[in-house]
DNA sequence: TGTACATCAGTGAACGCGCGTTCACTGATGTAC
DNA sequence: TGTACATCAGTGAACGCGCGTTCACTGATGTAC
């Protein structure tokens, strides 16, 4: 994989900060989030493995860069699940369709946003209660906001009510995300995209239902 | 740490497996998971860094018997909060104040049995699909057959149908788990477990309420 | 259009580290007689 | 009760590995004149 220029013949790589963010993905998609190095990403991205600290001052800096981009992608599939839907409980709906498949579609992004270690030390059993705000994570307010206005739309609640509402109508399709992408979901019930879909359809209408 | 033998005086270390399995929690609630290694674990329990394999075949060994342990763990908790309760419902919720109560008072343990990577290769962007059966880890069957069990009765349904609304019950704590320990419940929500607890209330009365 | 020079994005050798695991060993324990 | 011996649970040295990060370097790029 000696190809240090398969577009343009320069020396440069030209692109290799982008490149390394999708090796990135791919060795972590392979070996888990944990089994992820800046050498194998530079490795496949077919550079030195000291190339790398042009583009980013260390490993944390290249998980904190996929999560950013985790973010904003996760606001962007909720808004546009959500433009033009006018019943709010409908909008809630497809907003939690689009995070399960976000979710499935970008397993790495979607762990690394989640992966509390990068914002500070575990909140262990040793940590007495000093536990992160929450809302310091700032790409994330973009996402939960939308969720919190919506449900406050379809609660016709405000302020402290809303708030709850829309968290709780975070953790249906957070849980089922997460049981997805840990393998907790027969693989005959979830194959394919539309089958996600669907069962995400039906554990949210379920949820309104009353089970 | 030199204490080969603080109650004993023996030679022997008399309850090492036990030991490591207890340091092995406390290093991962302070390093994370993948902070997690057996020579800090030995290191913890007084006892040189090969001691640990003659209780363990590997590192994997270790990591599987924590995950073993937190699904009895779990099966018992899940069985001790819906003792006695006779509305179908409300076992439901009872089981589900139980799950995130567990989830959070033994942080490492609820991880490390929800890590996909120590069940076979993660399910990335990669992989076409064939994502484990999801039923396969036994140890789970336990508490999520109580599930199933609670929630065909709750909807009177069978078969099939139950399945579905067992497992939809089970998205809803399982994201309020994850959601708490990730970090993203501003933690004057969630500082002591009564909050919790109460939390994990309101939110599961949301869902059968509708939102 | 041509040349000098600053800047930039790579290279590859080197560092120190902690890890998982193996191995021959040794001291303690428990059992058979 | 005492002794021989097998077994068991530790020790500590050693292995090889991949990693993150630094550093002096070099070749390519782009800009001023």
């Amino acid at each position: 994989m000696t190809q240090r220029n398969e577009k343009s013949g320069s020396y440069h790589h030209g692109d290799l900060r982008d490149e390394l963010l999708q090796a990135a993905v791919e060795v972590a998609a392979e070996r888990g989030l944990h089994g992820l190095s800046l050498r194998e990403c530079a490795r496949r991205a077919g550079v030195s493995h000291a190339a790398p600290y042009r583009h980013f001052a260390d490993k944390d800096a290249l998980l904190l860069a996929l999560g950013e981009q985790g973010d904003a992608w996760l606001a962007e599939a909720g808004r546009a699940a959500m433009a033009g839907i006018d019943d709010a409980q409908e909008r809630l709906d497809a907003y939690g369709v689009a995070y399960v498949r976000f979710a499935v579609e970008h397993p790495v992004h979607f762990r690394i946003m989640f992966t509390s270690e990068l914002n500070g030390p575990t909140d262990g059993e040793t940590d007495d209660g000093e536990t992160d705000d929450g809302e310091t994570d700032d790409g994330k307010e973009g996402a939960f906001d939308l969720l919190v206005r919506s449900a406050a739309e379809a609660t016709g609640t405000t302020g402290e009510q809303a708030l709850v509402a829309g968290f709780a109508s975070w953790c249906v399709p957070h849980g089922l995300a997460m049981l997805l992408l840990d393998g907790r979901v027969p693989s005959e019930r979830a194959a394919t995209p539309e089958q996600i879909d669907e069962l995400s359809r039906t554990v949210l209408t379920l949820w309104r239902r009353g089970t």
